[in-house]
DNA sequence: TTGTATTATTGCAATATTACGATATTAAAT
DNA sequence: ATTTAATATCGTAATATTGCAATAATACAA
Protein backbone atom coordinates (compact mmCIF):
# COMPACT_ATOMS: atom_id res chain seq x y z
CA UNK A 1 0.00 0.00 0.00
CA UNK A 2 1.10 3.42 -0.63
CA UNK A 3 1.78 3.09 -4.24
CA UNK A 4 -0.14 4.50 -6.94
CA UNK A 5 -1.75 1.84 -8.75
CA UNK A 6 -0.98 3.34 -12.18
CA UNK A 7 -1.89 -0.01 -13.61
CA UNK A 8 -5.76 0.40 -12.99
CA UNK A 9 -6.42 3.64 -15.40
CA UNK A 10 -6.32 4.36 -19.45
CA UNK A 11 -3.35 5.69 -20.52
CA UNK A 12 -4.64 8.99 -21.05
CA UNK A 13 -5.95 9.40 -17.60
CA UNK A 14 -2.18 8.18 -16.67
CA UNK A 15 -0.44 10.91 -19.03
CA UNK A 16 -2.94 13.81 -17.84
CA UNK A 17 -1.74 12.72 -14.82
CA UNK A 18 2.06 12.53 -15.22
CA UNK A 19 2.07 16.19 -17.23
CA UNK A 20 -0.09 17.75 -13.77
CA UNK A 21 2.94 16.27 -12.10
CA UNK A 22 5.24 18.20 -13.86
CA UNK A 23 3.29 21.22 -12.69
CA UNK A 24 2.62 20.36 -9.20
CA UNK A 25 5.43 21.48 -7.55
CA UNK A 26 5.80 25.61 -7.03
CA UNK A 27 9.54 25.24 -7.67
CA UNK A 28 9.35 23.90 -11.52
CA UNK A 29 6.43 26.31 -12.08
CA UNK A 30 9.10 29.10 -10.78
CA UNK A 31 12.01 27.41 -13.34
CA UNK A 32 9.39 26.92 -16.16
CA UNK A 33 8.58 30.84 -16.24
CA UNK A 34 12.40 31.86 -15.45
CA UNK A 35 13.77 29.85 -18.32
CA UNK A 36 11.10 31.28 -20.58
CA UNK A 37 11.60 34.90 -19.33
CA UNK A 38 15.25 35.10 -20.25
CA UNK A 39 16.45 37.00 -23.11
CA UNK A 40 18.34 34.05 -25.09
CA UNK A 41 17.49 31.32 -22.49
CA UNK A 42 20.88 32.48 -20.51
CA UNK A 43 21.31 29.72 -17.99
CA UNK A 44 22.14 28.94 -14.14
CA UNK A 45 21.19 32.03 -12.32
CA UNK A 46 17.98 29.72 -11.83
CA UNK A 47 19.40 28.68 -8.63
CA UNK A 48 20.26 32.18 -7.22
CA UNK A 49 17.21 33.36 -8.52
CA UNK A 50 15.11 30.57 -6.94
CA UNK A 51 16.67 30.26 -3.78
CA UNK A 52 17.24 26.54 -3.48
CA UNK A 53 20.44 24.57 -3.27
CA UNK A 54 21.77 23.38 -6.58
CA UNK A 55 21.58 20.13 -6.23
CA UNK A 56 17.55 20.58 -5.47
CA UNK A 57 17.04 22.97 -8.83
CA UNK A 58 19.30 20.16 -10.77
CA UNK A 59 16.70 17.52 -9.64
CA UNK A 60 13.77 19.65 -10.58
CA UNK A 61 15.13 20.29 -13.61
CA UNK A 62 15.41 16.39 -14.64
CA UNK A 63 11.78 16.59 -14.13
CA UNK A 64 11.26 19.15 -16.41
CA UNK A 65 13.34 17.46 -18.80
CA UNK A 66 11.81 13.81 -18.40
CA UNK A 67 8.99 15.71 -19.26
CA UNK A 68 10.27 16.79 -22.80
CA UNK A 69 10.35 20.22 -22.01
CA UNK A 70 13.69 21.56 -21.99
CA UNK A 71 15.66 22.18 -25.22
CA UNK A 72 19.58 22.42 -24.16
CA UNK A 73 22.05 24.39 -26.52
CA UNK A 74 25.67 25.63 -26.04
CA UNK A 75 26.48 28.76 -26.70
CA UNK A 76 30.44 30.17 -25.54
CA UNK A 77 30.91 28.52 -22.45
CA UNK A 78 28.27 27.57 -20.64
CA UNK A 79 25.29 25.14 -20.52
CA UNK A 80 21.88 27.07 -21.85
CA UNK A 81 18.65 25.39 -20.66
CA UNK A 82 15.76 26.37 -23.26
CA UNK A 83 11.99 25.61 -23.53
CA UNK A 84 10.99 23.26 -25.49
CA UNK A 85 7.98 25.65 -27.25
CA UNK A 86 6.30 22.99 -29.15
CA UNK A 87 6.49 20.46 -26.35
CA UNK A 88 4.81 22.79 -24.08
CA UNK A 89 2.22 23.43 -26.77
CA UNK A 90 1.28 19.86 -27.11
CA UNK A 91 0.83 19.53 -23.26
CA UNK A 92 -1.26 22.66 -23.18
CA UNK A 93 -3.64 21.05 -25.89
CA UNK A 94 -3.50 17.73 -23.68
CA UNK A 95 -4.73 19.78 -20.72
CA UNK A 96 -7.43 21.59 -23.06
CA UNK A 97 -8.60 18.55 -24.36
CA UNK A 98 -9.23 16.73 -21.22
CA UNK A 99 -10.88 20.02 -19.60
CA UNK A 100 -12.95 20.41 -22.72
CA UNK A 101 -14.37 16.93 -23.09
CA UNK A 102 -14.80 16.59 -19.25
CA UNK A 103 -16.91 19.61 -19.40
CA UNK A 104 -18.87 18.50 -22.44
CA UNK A 105 -21.42 16.33 -20.86
CA UNK A 106 -22.41 17.89 -17.18
CA UNK A 107 -25.43 18.51 -15.15
CA UNK B 1 14.22 19.78 4.96
CA UNK B 2 12.06 17.41 2.41
CA UNK B 3 9.08 19.75 2.75
CA UNK B 4 8.04 22.51 -0.14
CA UNK B 5 9.47 25.71 0.60
CA UNK B 6 5.92 27.37 -0.37
CA UNK B 7 6.93 30.88 1.22
CA UNK B 8 9.58 31.71 -1.39
CA UNK B 9 7.28 31.61 -4.70
CA UNK B 10 4.73 34.04 -6.04
CA UNK B 11 1.12 34.07 -4.99
CA UNK B 12 0.70 33.14 -9.19
CA UNK B 13 2.82 30.09 -9.02
CA UNK B 14 1.86 28.31 -5.85
CA UNK B 15 -1.41 28.82 -7.26
CA UNK B 16 -0.92 27.05 -10.13
CA UNK B 17 1.09 24.66 -8.36
CA UNK B 18 -1.92 23.39 -6.32
CA UNK B 19 -4.48 23.50 -9.11
CA UNK B 20 -1.95 20.93 -11.10
CA UNK B 21 -1.11 18.86 -7.98
CA UNK B 22 -5.38 17.95 -7.90
CA UNK B 23 -4.54 16.49 -11.82
CA UNK B 24 -1.35 14.98 -10.31
CA UNK B 25 -2.93 11.42 -9.29
CA UNK B 26 -4.71 9.12 -12.12
CA UNK B 27 -6.94 8.83 -9.74
CA UNK B 28 -8.69 12.10 -9.56
CA UNK B 29 -8.60 12.99 -12.87
CA UNK B 30 -10.70 9.48 -13.44
CA UNK B 31 -13.07 10.55 -10.85
CA UNK B 32 -13.20 14.06 -12.30
CA UNK B 33 -14.01 12.33 -15.70
CA UNK B 34 -16.32 9.89 -14.59
CA UNK B 35 -18.17 12.29 -12.42
CA UNK B 36 -18.73 14.12 -15.25
CA UNK B 37 -19.51 11.52 -17.49
CA UNK B 38 -23.10 10.31 -15.50
CA UNK B 39 -26.24 11.19 -16.92
CA UNK B 40 -27.36 13.58 -13.91
CA UNK B 41 -23.94 12.91 -11.54
CA UNK B 42 -25.29 9.70 -9.67
CA UNK B 43 -23.14 8.73 -7.38
CA UNK B 44 -21.30 6.24 -5.45
CA UNK B 45 -20.63 3.43 -7.76
CA UNK B 46 -17.03 5.61 -7.95
CA UNK B 47 -15.70 2.92 -5.72
CA UNK B 48 -16.99 0.06 -7.80
CA UNK B 49 -16.13 2.19 -10.96
CA UNK B 50 -12.66 2.64 -10.11
CA UNK B 51 -11.58 0.07 -7.77
CA UNK B 52 -9.95 1.40 -5.14
CA UNK B 53 -11.27 0.82 -1.44
CA UNK B 54 -13.83 3.44 -0.46
CA UNK B 55 -11.70 5.46 2.18
CA UNK B 56 -9.11 6.11 -0.47
CA UNK B 57 -11.69 7.47 -2.98
CA UNK B 58 -13.36 9.54 -0.49
CA UNK B 59 -10.06 10.71 0.61
CA UNK B 60 -9.75 11.53 -3.26
CA UNK B 61 -12.71 13.88 -3.33
CA UNK B 62 -11.61 15.82 -0.69
CA UNK B 63 -8.70 16.91 -2.65
CA UNK B 64 -10.95 17.38 -5.61
CA UNK B 65 -13.33 19.36 -3.27
CA UNK B 66 -10.82 21.50 -1.83
CA UNK B 67 -10.16 23.10 -4.99
CA UNK B 68 -13.50 23.82 -5.25
CA UNK B 69 -14.23 21.53 -8.04
CA UNK B 70 -17.62 19.46 -6.58
CA UNK B 71 -21.17 20.72 -6.21
CA UNK B 72 -22.78 18.34 -3.73
CA UNK B 73 -26.28 17.98 -3.82
CA UNK B 74 -29.03 15.77 -2.91
CA UNK B 75 -31.48 13.55 -5.24
CA UNK B 76 -33.49 11.42 -3.44
CA UNK B 77 -31.60 9.06 -1.32
CA UNK B 78 -27.81 9.42 -1.64
CA UNK B 79 -25.50 12.25 -1.87
CA UNK B 80 -24.66 13.33 -5.40
CA UNK B 81 -21.30 14.57 -6.41
CA UNK B 82 -21.75 16.61 -8.91
CA UNK B 83 -18.36 18.86 -11.18
CA UNK B 84 -18.75 22.50 -10.23
CA UNK B 85 -17.96 23.37 -13.82
CA UNK B 86 -17.58 27.27 -13.51
CA UNK B 87 -14.74 26.34 -11.18
CA UNK B 88 -13.64 24.10 -13.86
CA UNK B 89 -13.45 26.44 -16.35
CA UNK B 90 -11.98 28.74 -14.16
CA UNK B 91 -9.52 26.74 -13.26
CA UNK B 92 -8.19 25.95 -17.04
CA UNK B 93 -7.97 29.31 -17.50
CA UNK B 94 -5.65 29.77 -14.92
CA UNK B 95 -3.46 27.26 -16.57
CA UNK B 96 -4.10 28.50 -19.96
CA UNK B 97 -2.80 31.79 -19.04
CA UNK B 98 0.46 30.58 -17.30
CA UNK B 99 0.68 28.94 -20.82
CA UNK B 100 0.10 31.34 -22.72
CA UNK B 101 2.28 33.88 -20.66
CA UNK B 102 4.81 31.70 -20.61
CA UNK B 103 5.14 30.81 -24.00
CA UNK B 104 5.32 34.24 -25.07
CA UNK B 105 9.03 35.47 -24.67
CA UNK B 106 11.16 32.05 -25.29
CA UNK B 107 13.72 31.88 -27.97
C1' DT C 1 47.89 18.58 -17.60
C1' DT C 2 46.00 21.49 -14.02
C1' DG C 3 42.80 24.47 -12.44
C1' DT C 4 38.17 26.37 -12.49
C1' DA C 5 33.34 26.89 -13.22
C1' DT C 6 29.06 24.50 -14.15
C1' DT C 7 25.97 20.83 -13.80
C1' DA C 8 24.76 15.87 -12.29
C1' DT C 9 24.59 12.23 -9.06
C1' DT C 10 24.61 10.03 -4.56
C1' DG C 11 23.21 9.35 0.10
C1' DC C 12 20.43 10.68 3.60
C1' DA C 13 16.87 12.98 6.63
C1' DA C 14 12.36 15.18 6.83
C1' DT C 15 7.96 15.39 5.13
C1' DA C 16 3.98 14.20 2.12
C1' DT C 17 1.08 11.08 -0.33
C1' DT C 18 -1.31 6.90 -1.19
C1' DA C 19 -3.95 3.13 0.27
C1' DC C 20 -6.47 0.33 3.36
C1' DG C 21 -9.15 -1.57 7.36
C1' DA C 22 -11.71 -0.22 11.13
C1' DT C 23 -14.60 2.79 13.00
C1' DA C 24 -17.52 6.96 13.17
C1' DT C 25 -21.10 9.77 11.27
C1' DT C 26 -25.15 10.90 8.69
C1' DA C 27 -29.70 10.44 6.59
C1' DA C 28 -33.41 7.99 5.11
C1' DA C 29 -36.55 3.92 5.82
C1' DT C 30 -38.89 0.78 8.73
C1' DA D 1 -35.93 4.15 18.29
C1' DT D 2 -33.60 0.76 15.05
C1' DT D 3 -31.90 -0.63 11.16
C1' DT D 4 -29.64 0.17 6.88
C1' DA D 5 -27.15 2.57 3.32
C1' DA D 6 -23.71 5.81 2.08
C1' DT D 7 -19.95 8.67 3.18
C1' DA D 8 -16.26 10.54 6.26
C1' DT D 9 -12.60 10.16 9.49
C1' DC D 10 -8.81 7.85 12.07
C1' DG D 11 -4.78 5.17 12.55
C1' DT D 12 -1.20 3.03 10.31
C1' DA D 13 2.02 0.99 6.84
C1' DA D 14 4.23 1.55 2.41
C1' DT D 15 6.01 4.50 -0.85
C1' DA D 16 7.23 8.99 -2.98
C1' DT D 17 8.89 13.63 -2.90
C1' DT D 18 11.63 17.41 -1.38
C1' DG D 19 15.86 19.38 -0.02
C1' DC D 20 20.60 19.53 1.14
C1' DA D 21 25.68 18.54 1.62
C1' DA D 22 29.15 16.05 -0.36
C1' DT D 23 30.98 14.26 -4.16
C1' DA D 24 31.37 13.13 -9.10
C1' DA D 25 31.52 14.38 -13.83
C1' DT D 26 32.07 17.61 -17.64
C1' DA D 27 33.92 21.31 -20.36
C1' DC D 28 36.52 25.10 -21.10
C1' DA D 29 40.83 28.04 -20.02
C1' DA D 30 45.43 28.59 -18.85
Amino acid sequence: MGASKVDIYSNEINQIAAVAKVFSHPARVAILQYISKQEACICNDIVEEIGLAQATISQHLKVINDAGLLKGTFEGKSLCYCLNVERFQELQELFNSFFNKTKLNCC
